[in-house]
DNA sequence: CGGAGCGTTCAGTATTGATTGAACGCCGGC
DNA sequence: GCCGGCGTTCAATCAATACTGAACGCTCCG
Protein backbone atom coordinates (compact mmCIF):
# COMPACT_ATOMS: atom_id res chain seq x y z
CA UNK A 1 0.00 0.00 0.00
CA UNK A 2 1.25 3.61 -0.53
CA UNK A 3 2.20 5.31 2.22
CA UNK A 4 -0.65 6.32 4.52
CA UNK A 5 -0.76 10.30 4.42
CA UNK A 6 0.91 12.05 7.24
CA UNK A 7 -1.42 13.86 10.35
CA UNK A 8 -0.54 16.97 9.09
CA UNK A 9 -3.45 16.10 5.80
CA UNK A 10 -6.20 15.73 8.91
CA UNK A 11 -5.28 18.17 10.97
CA UNK A 12 -5.73 20.75 8.02
CA UNK A 13 -8.72 19.35 6.30
CA UNK A 14 -10.24 19.23 9.91
CA UNK A 15 -9.28 23.40 10.37
CA UNK A 16 -10.58 24.51 7.03
CA UNK A 17 -13.76 22.19 7.96
CA UNK A 18 -14.08 24.81 10.96
CA UNK A 19 -13.08 27.71 8.73
CA UNK A 20 -15.68 27.08 6.49
CA UNK A 21 -18.51 26.77 9.35
CA UNK A 22 -16.91 30.22 10.79
CA UNK A 23 -18.25 31.27 7.07
CA UNK A 24 -21.36 30.34 7.16
CA UNK A 25 -20.81 27.19 5.29
CA UNK A 26 -21.27 23.69 6.46
CA UNK A 27 -18.16 21.73 8.14
CA UNK A 28 -17.97 19.20 5.36
CA UNK A 29 -18.13 22.03 2.73
CA UNK A 30 -14.61 23.08 4.01
CA UNK A 31 -13.29 19.92 4.34
CA UNK A 32 -13.92 19.30 0.86
CA UNK A 33 -12.39 22.30 -0.19
CA UNK A 34 -9.36 21.48 2.17
CA UNK A 35 -9.20 18.27 0.39
CA UNK A 36 -8.66 19.45 -3.20
CA UNK A 37 -6.14 22.10 -1.19
CA UNK A 38 -3.87 18.90 -0.42
CA UNK A 39 -4.95 16.64 -3.16
CA UNK A 40 -6.08 18.53 -6.46
CA UNK A 41 -6.56 16.58 -9.35
CA UNK A 42 -10.33 15.58 -10.46
CA UNK A 43 -12.10 13.23 -7.69
CA UNK A 44 -15.31 11.59 -7.69
CA UNK A 45 -18.05 12.35 -5.52
CA UNK A 46 -17.40 8.31 -4.24
CA UNK A 47 -13.41 8.80 -3.50
CA UNK A 48 -14.49 12.17 -1.46
CA UNK A 49 -17.46 10.36 0.13
CA UNK A 50 -14.77 7.63 1.18
CA UNK A 51 -11.39 9.96 1.85
CA UNK A 52 -13.59 12.16 3.99
CA UNK A 53 -15.68 9.24 5.63
CA UNK A 54 -18.98 10.98 5.26
CA UNK A 55 -22.08 9.85 3.39
CA UNK A 56 -22.77 10.21 -0.27
CA UNK A 57 -25.36 12.23 0.17
CA UNK A 58 -23.59 15.06 1.90
CA UNK A 59 -21.17 15.09 -0.34
CA UNK A 60 -23.34 15.32 -3.34
CA UNK A 61 -25.02 18.51 -1.78
CA UNK A 62 -21.65 20.06 -0.76
CA UNK A 63 -20.64 19.17 -3.98
CA UNK A 64 -23.37 21.15 -5.89
CA UNK A 65 -22.75 24.54 -2.93
CA UNK A 66 -19.27 24.64 -3.78
CA UNK A 67 -20.33 23.94 -7.48
CA UNK A 68 -22.81 27.04 -6.99
CA UNK A 69 -20.11 29.16 -5.57
CA UNK A 70 -17.47 28.34 -7.96
CA UNK A 71 -15.24 26.67 -5.54
CA UNK A 72 -15.17 23.45 -7.38
CA UNK A 73 -15.80 22.90 -11.46
CA UNK A 74 -17.08 19.81 -12.61
CA UNK A 75 -15.36 17.85 -15.07
CA UNK A 76 -15.49 14.48 -17.03
CA UNK A 77 -13.42 11.59 -18.21
CA UNK A 78 -14.37 9.84 -21.66
CA UNK A 79 -15.72 6.82 -20.94
CA UNK A 80 -16.50 7.10 -17.62
CA UNK A 81 -19.84 7.80 -16.20
CA UNK A 82 -19.06 9.39 -12.74
CA UNK A 83 -19.14 13.24 -12.07
CA UNK A 84 -15.25 14.47 -11.07
CA UNK A 85 -14.45 17.51 -9.76
CA UNK A 86 -11.61 19.75 -9.51
CA UNK A 87 -10.76 23.19 -7.56
CA UNK A 88 -11.64 26.05 -9.61
CA UNK A 89 -8.85 27.80 -11.00
CA UNK A 90 -9.33 30.92 -8.28
CA UNK A 91 -11.00 29.18 -6.45
CA UNK A 92 -10.52 31.69 -3.02
CA UNK A 93 -12.52 34.62 -4.85
CA UNK A 94 -16.01 33.64 -4.33
CA UNK A 95 -14.90 34.41 -0.21
CA UNK A 96 -14.37 37.35 -1.11
CA UNK A 97 -17.74 37.80 -3.57
CA UNK A 98 -19.31 36.30 -0.61
CA UNK A 99 -18.83 39.11 1.49
CA UNK A 100 -19.79 41.50 -1.34
CA UNK A 101 -22.79 39.79 -1.06
CA UNK A 102 -23.25 40.38 2.59
CA UNK A 103 -22.48 43.95 2.29
CA UNK A 104 -24.93 44.61 -0.52
CA UNK A 105 -27.43 42.75 1.76
CA UNK A 106 -26.55 45.65 4.47
CA UNK A 107 -26.64 48.10 2.31
CA UNK A 108 -30.45 47.37 0.90
CA UNK A 109 -31.65 47.56 4.67
CA UNK A 110 -29.88 50.76 5.29
CA UNK A 111 -31.19 52.38 2.02
CA UNK A 112 -34.49 51.58 2.07
CA UNK A 113 -34.89 52.49 5.94
CA UNK A 114 -33.28 56.21 4.83
CA UNK A 115 -36.44 56.15 2.35
CA UNK A 116 -38.81 54.91 4.47
CA UNK A 117 -38.00 56.60 7.33
CA UNK A 118 -40.10 59.97 8.10
CA UNK A 119 -37.56 63.41 7.71
CA UNK A 120 -38.01 64.21 11.15
CA UNK A 121 -35.85 61.26 12.38
CA UNK A 122 -33.28 63.56 11.42
CA UNK A 123 -30.16 61.81 13.75
CA UNK A 124 -31.17 58.21 12.46
CA UNK A 125 -30.98 59.40 9.19
CA UNK A 126 -27.78 60.93 9.93
CA UNK A 127 -26.71 57.32 11.27
CA UNK A 128 -28.31 55.78 8.39
CA UNK A 129 -26.35 57.99 5.94
CA UNK A 130 -22.97 57.34 7.66
CA UNK A 131 -23.31 53.76 7.63
CA UNK A 132 -24.34 53.57 4.29
CA UNK A 133 -21.07 55.84 2.88
CA UNK A 134 -18.90 53.14 5.14
CA UNK A 135 -20.76 49.59 3.61
CA UNK A 136 -20.56 51.58 0.15
CA UNK A 137 -16.85 52.00 0.68
CA UNK A 138 -16.44 48.91 2.10
CA UNK A 139 -18.07 47.13 -0.87
CA UNK A 140 -16.61 49.22 -3.73
CA UNK A 141 -12.82 48.65 -1.61
CA UNK A 142 -13.35 44.62 -1.85
CA UNK A 143 -15.10 44.64 -5.15
CA UNK A 144 -11.56 46.54 -6.73
CA UNK A 145 -9.61 43.75 -4.82
CA UNK A 146 -11.24 40.87 -6.21
CA UNK A 147 -11.22 42.77 -10.15
CA UNK A 148 -7.41 42.99 -9.64
CA UNK A 149 -7.16 39.27 -8.24
CA UNK A 150 -8.92 38.13 -10.85
CA UNK A 151 -7.02 40.29 -13.55
CA UNK A 152 -3.75 38.65 -11.92
CA UNK A 153 -1.88 35.71 -12.65
CA UNK A 154 -1.50 34.81 -8.82
CA UNK A 155 1.60 32.94 -9.03
CA UNK A 156 1.68 29.85 -11.18
CA UNK A 157 -1.16 28.61 -13.44
CA UNK A 158 -3.25 25.82 -11.08
CA UNK A 159 -3.69 23.33 -13.31
CA UNK A 160 -0.43 20.74 -13.68
CA UNK A 161 -1.74 19.37 -17.06
CA UNK A 162 -0.15 15.73 -16.32
CA UNK A 163 -3.79 14.45 -15.81
CA UNK B 1 -49.04 59.02 24.15
CA UNK B 2 -45.68 59.65 21.54
CA UNK B 3 -46.62 58.74 18.03
CA UNK B 4 -45.69 55.44 17.61
CA UNK B 5 -42.73 54.70 15.42
CA UNK B 6 -43.38 53.95 11.66
CA UNK B 7 -43.41 50.11 10.38
CA UNK B 8 -39.93 51.45 8.56
CA UNK B 9 -38.25 50.65 12.26
CA UNK B 10 -38.60 47.66 12.69
CA UNK B 11 -38.34 46.29 9.54
CA UNK B 12 -35.24 48.01 9.81
CA UNK B 13 -34.30 46.04 13.25
CA UNK B 14 -35.19 42.97 11.77
CA UNK B 15 -33.18 43.28 8.82
CA UNK B 16 -30.34 44.21 11.07
CA UNK B 17 -30.65 40.74 13.26
CA UNK B 18 -30.75 38.81 9.81
CA UNK B 19 -28.07 40.02 8.83
CA UNK B 20 -25.68 40.04 12.37
CA UNK B 21 -26.53 36.24 11.73
CA UNK B 22 -25.73 35.93 8.54
CA UNK B 23 -22.28 37.07 9.86
CA UNK B 24 -22.17 34.55 12.63
CA UNK B 25 -23.25 37.12 15.27
CA UNK B 26 -26.75 36.35 16.90
CA UNK B 27 -29.94 37.69 16.12
CA UNK B 28 -30.47 39.91 19.06
CA UNK B 29 -27.06 41.45 18.80
CA UNK B 30 -28.30 43.14 15.06
CA UNK B 31 -31.66 43.89 16.40
CA UNK B 32 -30.21 45.72 18.82
CA UNK B 33 -27.33 46.64 16.96
CA UNK B 34 -30.05 48.32 14.17
CA UNK B 35 -32.29 49.70 17.55
CA UNK B 36 -29.52 51.84 18.37
CA UNK B 37 -28.70 53.33 15.03
CA UNK B 38 -31.82 54.23 14.93
CA UNK B 39 -32.63 55.94 18.42
CA UNK B 40 -28.97 56.71 18.69
CA UNK B 41 -28.52 58.00 22.11
CA UNK B 42 -27.66 56.26 25.55
CA UNK B 43 -30.02 53.28 26.83
CA UNK B 44 -30.46 51.53 29.25
CA UNK B 45 -30.04 47.14 29.44
CA UNK B 46 -34.39 47.45 30.44
CA UNK B 47 -35.18 49.98 27.98
CA UNK B 48 -33.24 47.39 25.29
CA UNK B 49 -35.15 44.10 26.73
CA UNK B 50 -38.85 46.38 26.66
CA UNK B 51 -38.01 47.75 23.57
CA UNK B 52 -37.27 44.31 21.62
CA UNK B 53 -39.49 42.87 23.35
CA UNK B 54 -36.73 39.79 24.88
CA UNK B 55 -35.61 38.84 28.18
CA UNK B 56 -33.37 40.90 30.11
CA UNK B 57 -30.72 37.98 30.16
CA UNK B 58 -30.40 38.22 26.13
CA UNK B 59 -30.10 41.70 26.38
CA UNK B 60 -27.24 41.82 29.40
CA UNK B 61 -25.38 38.73 27.17
CA UNK B 62 -25.51 40.77 23.74
CA UNK B 63 -24.53 44.17 24.85
CA UNK B 64 -21.26 42.32 26.15
CA UNK B 65 -20.92 40.89 23.35
CA UNK B 66 -21.33 44.05 21.14
CA UNK B 67 -19.36 45.93 23.83
CA UNK B 68 -16.42 43.45 23.54
CA UNK B 69 -16.47 43.57 19.79
CA UNK B 70 -16.14 47.49 20.26
CA UNK B 71 -19.74 48.51 18.84
CA UNK B 72 -21.10 49.40 21.80
CA UNK B 73 -19.70 51.85 24.65
CA UNK B 74 -20.73 51.33 28.03
CA UNK B 75 -21.59 55.20 29.50
CA UNK B 76 -23.11 56.01 32.99
CA UNK B 77 -25.34 58.93 34.15
CA UNK B 78 -24.61 60.43 37.72
CA UNK B 79 -26.97 59.64 40.21
CA UNK B 80 -27.49 56.38 37.99
CA UNK B 81 -27.49 53.29 38.96
CA UNK B 82 -27.68 51.84 35.54
CA UNK B 83 -25.54 50.48 32.82
CA UNK B 84 -26.22 52.41 29.78
CA UNK B 85 -24.79 51.85 26.67
CA UNK B 86 -24.53 53.98 23.17
CA UNK B 87 -23.17 53.55 19.71
CA UNK B 88 -19.32 53.63 19.65
CA UNK B 89 -17.82 56.34 17.43
CA UNK B 90 -16.95 53.86 14.44
CA UNK B 91 -19.19 50.90 14.97
CA UNK B 92 -18.92 49.41 11.80
CA UNK B 93 -15.06 48.34 11.79
CA UNK B 94 -15.73 45.90 14.12
CA UNK B 95 -17.72 44.11 11.42
CA UNK B 96 -14.06 44.45 8.97
CA UNK B 97 -11.82 43.67 11.74
CA UNK B 98 -13.92 40.21 12.15
CA UNK B 99 -13.27 39.80 8.50
CA UNK B 100 -9.48 39.85 8.67
CA UNK B 101 -9.57 37.51 12.19
CA UNK B 102 -10.83 35.25 9.88
CA UNK B 103 -8.94 35.60 7.54
CA UNK B 104 -5.71 35.41 10.13
CA UNK B 105 -7.06 31.98 11.37
CA UNK B 106 -7.05 30.93 7.49
CA UNK B 107 -3.56 31.98 7.26
CA UNK B 108 -2.71 29.67 10.14
CA UNK B 109 -4.50 26.59 8.63
CA UNK B 110 -2.34 27.36 5.35
CA UNK B 111 1.37 28.18 6.76
CA UNK B 112 1.27 25.49 9.35
CA UNK B 113 0.07 22.97 6.55
CA UNK B 114 3.16 24.03 4.70
CA UNK B 115 5.64 23.85 7.53
CA UNK B 116 4.44 20.45 8.60
CA UNK B 117 3.54 18.55 5.17
CA UNK B 118 6.45 16.41 3.73
CA UNK B 119 8.56 18.59 0.68
CA UNK B 120 7.15 15.42 -1.63
CA UNK B 121 4.08 16.87 -2.16
CA UNK B 122 4.81 19.15 -4.45
CA UNK B 123 1.28 20.29 -5.93
CA UNK B 124 -0.25 20.28 -2.32
CA UNK B 125 2.17 22.56 -1.20
CA UNK B 126 1.93 24.94 -4.48
CA UNK B 127 -1.51 25.19 -3.90
CA UNK B 128 -1.26 26.39 -0.45
CA UNK B 129 1.29 28.59 -1.16
CA UNK B 130 -1.31 30.30 -4.11
CA UNK B 131 -3.60 30.66 -1.39
CA UNK B 132 -1.88 31.42 1.10
CA UNK B 133 -0.70 34.30 -1.45
CA UNK B 134 -4.32 35.51 -1.67
CA UNK B 135 -5.18 35.21 1.83
CA UNK B 136 -2.41 38.08 2.94
CA UNK B 137 -3.41 40.02 -0.24
CA UNK B 138 -6.48 40.16 0.85
CA UNK B 139 -5.96 40.67 4.76
CA UNK B 140 -3.62 43.40 3.88
CA UNK B 141 -6.14 45.05 1.89
CA UNK B 142 -8.79 45.15 3.96
CA UNK B 143 -6.03 46.19 6.88
CA UNK B 144 -5.25 48.98 4.88
CA UNK B 145 -9.07 50.11 4.81
CA UNK B 146 -9.42 50.01 8.24
CA UNK B 147 -6.45 52.42 8.83
CA UNK B 148 -7.88 54.68 6.27
CA UNK B 149 -11.62 54.79 7.82
CA UNK B 150 -10.32 55.04 11.55
CA UNK B 151 -8.61 57.83 10.03
CA UNK B 152 -10.95 59.54 8.32
CA UNK B 153 -13.38 61.55 9.73
CA UNK B 154 -16.18 59.48 8.14
CA UNK B 155 -18.54 62.55 7.72
CA UNK B 156 -19.74 64.41 10.54
CA UNK B 157 -18.67 63.43 14.28
CA UNK B 158 -21.59 61.01 15.81
CA UNK B 159 -21.93 62.33 18.79
CA UNK B 160 -24.83 64.93 19.14
CA UNK B 161 -23.64 66.43 22.14
CA UNK B 162 -26.39 67.88 24.23
CA UNK B 163 -26.64 63.85 26.16
C1' DC C 1 -35.10 -6.04 -21.67
C1' DG C 2 -32.84 -6.76 -17.01
C1' DG C 3 -29.26 -5.27 -13.92
C1' DA C 4 -25.72 -2.49 -11.92
C1' DG C 5 -23.62 1.91 -10.91
C1' DC C 6 -24.10 6.64 -10.00
C1' DG C 7 -26.11 11.01 -8.36
C1' DT C 8 -30.02 13.17 -6.24
C1' DT C 9 -33.79 13.80 -3.04
C1' DC C 10 -36.33 13.36 1.17
C1' DA C 11 -37.79 12.21 5.83
C1' DG C 12 -35.69 11.51 10.09
C1' DT C 13 -31.98 12.16 13.48
C1' DA C 14 -28.59 14.60 15.89
C1' DT C 15 -26.02 18.49 17.11
C1' DT C 16 -25.23 23.07 17.73
C1' DG C 17 -26.20 27.29 19.73
C1' DA C 18 -29.55 31.08 20.69
C1' DT C 19 -32.97 32.36 23.98
C1' DT C 20 -35.31 32.26 28.22
C1' DG C 21 -36.75 32.05 33.31
C1' DA C 22 -35.13 31.65 37.68
C1' DA C 23 -31.68 32.09 41.10
C1' DC C 24 -27.83 34.77 42.77
C1' DG C 25 -24.88 38.74 44.20
C1' DC C 26 -24.32 43.48 44.59
C1' DC C 27 -25.46 48.10 45.83
C1' DG C 28 -28.05 52.03 47.50
C1' DG C 29 -32.19 53.79 49.98
C1' DC C 30 -35.13 53.61 53.88
C1' DG D 1 -30.22 45.66 58.88
C1' DC D 2 -33.98 44.77 55.50
C1' DC D 3 -35.98 45.80 50.82
C1' DG D 4 -36.04 46.69 45.91
C1' DG D 5 -33.82 47.36 41.60
C1' DC D 6 -30.26 46.00 38.49
C1' DG D 7 -26.99 43.03 35.99
C1' DT D 8 -25.13 38.49 35.56
C1' DT D 9 -25.11 33.52 35.37
C1' DC D 10 -26.78 28.88 34.74
C1' DA D 11 -29.74 25.02 33.61
C1' DA D 12 -33.34 23.99 30.61
C1' DT D 13 -35.89 24.75 26.37
C1' DC D 14 -36.36 25.69 21.68
C1' DA D 15 -35.17 26.37 16.88
C1' DA D 16 -32.24 25.90 13.03
C1' DT D 17 -29.76 23.05 10.23
C1' DA D 18 -26.04 19.75 9.10
C1' DC D 19 -25.83 15.10 8.27
C1' DT D 20 -27.39 10.43 7.28
C1' DG D 21 -29.75 6.21 5.33
C1' DA D 22 -32.96 4.70 2.24
C1' DA D 23 -35.61 5.17 -1.80
C1' DC D 24 -35.81 6.91 -6.47
C1' DG D 25 -34.63 7.91 -11.37
C1' DC D 26 -31.47 7.80 -14.84
C1' DT D 27 -28.05 5.86 -17.99
C1' DC D 28 -25.15 2.64 -19.78
C1' DC D 29 -23.84 -2.27 -20.35
C1' DG D 30 -24.84 -6.98 -21.02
Amino acid sequence: MPTDPPAAVSVFIERMGLSAQADGLPRIAGRMLGWFILHGGPASLADLAEALEVSRASVSTNARVLRDLGVLEATARPGDRQDYYRLADRHYLPMLEGYVERMATLRDALATAERDLPDDWRDAQSRLVDMHRFVDTARDHTRDLIERLRRDEQGSPEGDGHG
